[in-house]
RNA sequence: GCCGAGGUGGCGGAACGGUAGACGCGGCGGCCUCAAAAGCCGCUGUCCGCAAGGGCGUGCGGGUUCGAAUCCCGCCCUCGGCACCA
């Protein structure tokens, strides 16, 4: 659109030529030499985007804006600001969308890959092209490969055979954390159970650190807590009931059980393992083999949806088999029931009906003994229960322990036990290893070899990439195996140890670990003989400030915390946490619901940008709501920060040399204290309406601004609209990039200080006038005045006046009766 | 059930325990225009009142305080996460 006057504001002009500007003189990118020798670096990292086929949503662009005004404002302030970003582009979502359309990954992710690119310049980012990844890319995965290897080498990847979360629809193993719910969170489909032999990462090892560490990082509240429960630390007590045949005689064999109750043991009237429990079949009797056989059987094939949900009726069955109480010295039947799982503890549970609400549920079912040993304040040993009671009390029908109080039961009864040889404190963790294998075709190959005399051979450094073959048929089937099993030329290979014949692993790994480590490779993509370089790596990690979604809280925070502390003890770290500050930007919502396809309310940003531009559309996501909350989304609203953004330019470009009002100057820096403030701590929505406020009045009653008055406002706005900040500045006779230079303005305080305040008179806290004063009034002057109003006078006749408040600078408030 | 974040005008949202509703959207009125758009100026929580002014107002019920959206106690509701974890 041509427009006739030179000086109006044309987004799109402006927007292109800067663009081209940057590009051109790489006012953004970072050659190698400048990474290593960067003065004051600052690592601003935002979680990098899967390249999907419908490109950039408002979403996306919500949150690297939100990051990219982060970088900029430190920019601004003079650091070296490195911004990379990149592509997580393997994965079921990938192959599961080529599948769709009949199309192959290796063609669909480049073609993603160059429009969320063209995309991510639209918007004005300060992405640095020249250190970008692609986990897809061989010269990337080479790494991850290697990664695998460290962990393979050091013992922390482990092959076992484990019941694994099974999905029907995408047919592949799941990571528990892919669960929701007992189900596929990519396709809702319910989550069956297989055994498979599967790659584990040890993770479990490092819970206690990962979780000792939370406590010192400056993270987001809510993310830290998601972690930390994810973690799951319980502390309690192994007890060991001895198996005793009919006779009641032992027959050396126990059932180790883990319970955060130790202290309830006297209550513990039966005992329940897992299905999968080893001991099944020893402590089943002979006549009750048939039935028990049914159950396990069914048990161990059922979903895991229908098996894990709590408000599901229990069931189980008896195995005819009994434990001793170690405690009570009574005899007390083992039972099966699903509601206890393999997975936690020790697969085999004590229970306590009296006390624990599943229990009781199980033994109302099967008509099994409660026994009460907990009395609450209202309740002695004899009261019944009608629900098992878990409040505070003192212990009851519990031998010696009578009348011990539950806050130190637990203690005592776990101290007795170890003098007895039957129980010990122990520590559980709800963080189960880490399963990188992937039955699929989009990942990077493990790279293993399977060799008869060797066993399971890490492929030597120098082989790397293990590279994936390109595969026309990569549908996943039925068979639990990979499609590259099906690729003969492909995973016959010799041993690198012997040089046998050998296969090679056919499995691919988790995303997840393709996205454990992409920050550490950002800075060190010009070296393609090393993961990353040693010297970039001391000079720019940990990231400084770190920027993403909450829907990661435990996910690839956890495991990218996880590899960084194995690097670190490997020896390849000097650190041992990836990133200083986490922060987790809030949702977009459109019509009262998170923005998704089902709902239909996805917006495309695309023609937004194209009649807004991209400052606009920018300094609008960021003026919705505090960036942390996340905000609403209303069409309408743009035009607020449309028309602010051409006030500013028209102010701007109309400018007048000479001395700044003194007023007017007051404002501007009350304005510059407050974004100072503001932006850093990501209060972006009151920084642009404090902006707002200070444009309003430059411009009030029409009057025209002089430069010096307007000058920091383009610098100001800078991180939220760059390319029409980088105009005024050139306009403004300044050469070269505001962002070259710390142009930040500097705040005074004594030309932000008013002369006289406002202050509120109340009278018994009700408001009842408003006086101005000096700003350094004594109170009396203050209180005089006051006192003078009509309003306030009306108010205080007649009436005994107890106290007066004299707040400085706010009110004065007359205390009477 | 557990953990976390919230609940303020018609709407998005502001408010160190100190003038509730900044800023913006929308709405109403006006200026400009042949007209419209854009732009500019003013008004806009609610009720009573011609006005001056007053009453009521931050999910609900209590409390602390000269003063509470903000702090404390007890509830209700919404959103996000976890969930038979012994």
């Amino acid at each position: 659109m041509a427009n006739e006057d030179k000086d109006g504001y044309v987004p799109s002009a402006v927007e292109e030529k800067w663009q081209r500007l940057w590009e051109e003189r790489g006012v953004n990118a970072f050659t190698r030499e400048e990474l290593e020798n960067a003065e004051d670096p600052f690592y601003n990292l935002m979680m990098f985007p899967y390249p999907s086929a419908e490109g950039l949503h408002v979403g996306n662009i919500y949150a690297f804006t939100g990051a990219d005004v982060h970088g900029r404002y430190h920019r601004l302030r003079g650091r070296t600001v490195f911004e990379p970003i990149g592509f997580d582009a393997f994965g079921i979502h990938s192959e599961n969308f080529a599948l769709k359309i009949g199309s192959h990954p290796m063609d669909l992710i480049p073609s993603n890959v160059r429009n969320f690119t063209r995309q991510l310049r639209r918007i004005g980012g300060m992405f640095d092209w020249n250190h970008s990844v692609d986990t897809t890319d061989p010269t990337y995965y080479r790494w991850t490969q290697w990664l695998f290897l460290q962990l393979f080498n050091a013992g922390l990847a482990e092959r076992k055979e484990a019941p694994v979360n099974w999905c029907p629809s995408c047919m592949t193993v799941l990571a528990n954390e892919q669960v929701i719910a007992g189900e596929c969170e990519r396709c809702s489909t319910a989550v069956e159970q297989r055994r498979i032999a599967q790659w584990f990462f040890t993770i479990t090892r490092y819970a206690q650190r990962l979780l000792d560490n939370l406590e010192h990082l400056d993270w987001s509240e809510t993310t830290r807590k998601a972690q930390s429960n994810w973690i799951g630390r319980s502390t309690g007590a192994q007890l060991r009931f001895p198996v005793v045949d009919r006779d009641g005689n032992a027959t050396g064999a126990e059932v180790e059980v883990y319970t955060t109750r130790p202290d309830t043991v006297f209550g513990a009237t039966y005992i329940v393992l897992s299905p999968e429990h080893p001991l099944v079949d020893k402590v089943t009797n002979k006549g009750m083999l048939a039935p028990v056989q049914a159950y396990v059987d069914m048990a161990t094939r059922k979903d895991l949806v229908a098996r894990q949900k709590a408000d599901r009726k229990k069931t189980g069955v008896s195995t005819g088999g009994f434990c001793r109480n170690p405690a009570t010295g009574q005899l007390i039947p083992i039972w099966i029931a699903d509601y206890v799982l393999m997975e936690y503890g020790t697969g085999a549970i004590m229970a306590v009906p009296g006390h624990d609400t599943r229990d009781f549920e199980f033994a109302q079912a099967f008509d099994l003994p409660v026994v009460r040993v907990v009395a609450g304040p209202d309740a002695d040993a004899d009261t019944p229960l009608e629900e098992a009671y878990t409040g505070p009390g003192r212990l009851v029908n519990s031998g010696e322990f009578d009348g011990v109080d539950v806050s130190e039961s637990v203690e005592k009864v776990t101290a007795w036990a170890a003098e007895n040889g039957w129980g010990d404190a122990k520590i559980n963790f709800r963080l189960h290893d880490w399963c990188i294998s992937r039955q699929r075709y989009w990942g990077p190959p493990i790279p293993v070899v399977y060799c008869d005399t060797c066993g399971p051979v890490g492929v030597p450094e120098a082989d790397l990439p293990v590279v994936l073959p390109r595969v026309e048929d990569f549908k996943p089937d039925d068979s639990g195996i990979s499609p590259l099993a099906r690729v003969e030329e492909w995973y016959r290979t010799t041993c690198p140890n012997c040089g046998a014949e050998a296969r090679r692993e056919t499995d691919v790994s988790d995303t997840f670990l393709d996205s454990g480590w992409y920050f550490i490779r950002y800075p060190s993509t010009d070296f393609d003989d090393r993961p990353f370089d040693s010297a970039i790596t001391k000079k720019w990690l940990p990231v400084n400030t770190y920027i993403g979604g909450n829907e990661h809280a435990v996910l690839h925070l956890l495991y990218s915390r996880f590899l960084t502390m194995v690097l670190k003890d490997l020896g390849h770290l000097d650190f041992e946490e990836p990133y200083n500050v986490f922060r987790a930007h809030g949702l977009i919502i459109a019509d009262g619901a998170k923005m998704s396809k089902s709902k239909g309310n996805v917006i495309v940003p695309d023609p937004i940008i194209e009649e807004f531009g991209a400052d606009t559309f920018r300094t609008y996501l960021m003026f919705l709501g505090p960036f942390e909350e996340g905000g609403d989304y209303r069409p309408q609203g743009i035009q607020g920060p449309y028309g602010f953004l051409h006030r500013l330019w028209d102010t701007v470009v109309s400018a007048k040399t000479g001395g700044p009002d003194p007023d007017v100057e007051r404002k501007v820096h009350q304005t510059i204290r407050q974004v100072t403030e503001q932006i850093p701590a990501l209060g972006y929505n009151t920084a642009i309406a404090a902006m707002m406020e200070c444009l309003n009045v430059i411009r009030a009653g029409g009057r025209e601004a002089v430069r010096a008055e307007v000058e920091p406002l383009v610098v100001m706005i800078a991180p939220f609209a760059p390319h029409m900040a980088e105009e005024l500045w050139e306009r403004l006779g300044h050469a070269g990039s505001i962002f070259d230079g710390a142009n930040w303005p500097e705040f005074d305080e004594a030309k932000a200080v008013e002369s006289s305040v406002q202050v509120a008179v109340q009278v018994n806290g009700k408001l009842r006038a408003t006086i101005t004063v000096a700003k350094d009034a004594p109170e009396d002057v203050v209180v005089g005045a006051a006192r003078e109003e009509e309003n306030v006078i009306r108010h205080l006749e007649g009436l005994q006046e107890r106290r007066v408040i004299h707040v400085p600078g706010r009110l004065v408030n007359f205390v009477v009766g």
